[in-house]
DNA sequence: GACACGTTTCAATTAATGTTGAAATATCAT
DNA sequence: ATGATATTTCAACATTAATTGAAACGTGTC
């Protein structure tokens, strides 16, 4: 992955708005939203909702597709789990030891997160 | 972890040079760079580094501590691992099967990314 | 103490983002 | 076709971010 493509994502996730809007994607994968449910979930405006849509479309972390006179959303889980990829690659100079500590610190379960290679 | 919180860790993220400048510091964890070095690494004037280190600074993602005249920078690698946990969690309505195949499509190796619960 | 060096703050400019209501577009139901 | 509904585009405004050079601030060195 390419820094410009990455920061683009990470600026996807950067308002309050997108970050609830993609996780909401996210725990309904793989079947996606509505537009109309998106918004009512969310509390906000539809036409302020568009435009948020569009920047998350933009990213790629977010696909839609015609339904009807309906637009359906979903998350793009693949490319969030590439771009987690590239944020974490080479942490601690490939030293599993370091990333372990780390991790433990962090108090997340390993089974969810577990960056060390090997 | 709270939506504002994670938002200004993505926002912290969103630009080209903050990213570089974080990945940077993940791969010379857990020693750190000071800023001179940083400003040479990633080839932009001090006063511009100074800058995004003060986004990344707020944001959590990027600690600091002071080493006689010079300040030396530290990727908090624990809140990097949290903030992937809160991206990720409850992918799928917890259904570990469709966050397999999700994961396989993405190409990313198992053992970098199993975000797969049990 | 005077000087050099690393780093930050300030001021100025340029550009991009977030929000909202009104209007436009497209699709389905009758 | 007409009307109702889903969604987007547009215009307007307020807010915030990015970049740069000059100046200021600390800290170590001579």
């Amino acid at each position: 992955m390419e820094t410009k493509q990455a920061s683009t994502i990470f600026e996807a996730l950067s308002s309050d708005v997108r970050l609830e809007l993609f996780r909401l994607l996210v725990r309904n994968a793989p079947d996606g939203l509505v537009a109309g449910d998106i918004s009512k979930q969310l509390g906000i405006p539809s036409t302020n909702l568009s435009f948020h849509l569009k920047a998350v479309l933009y990213s790629g972390l977010v696909s839609v597709e015609k339904e009807g006179r309906f637009l359906r959303y979903r998350a793009n889980i693949p490319l969030m789990l590439e771009t987690i990829s590239y944020l974490t690659s080479e942490c601690c100079q490939n030293t599993p030891e370091q990333c372990r500590k780390y991790r433990l610190e962090s108090g997340v379960a390993p089974e969810v997160l577990p960056i060390i290679k090997k």
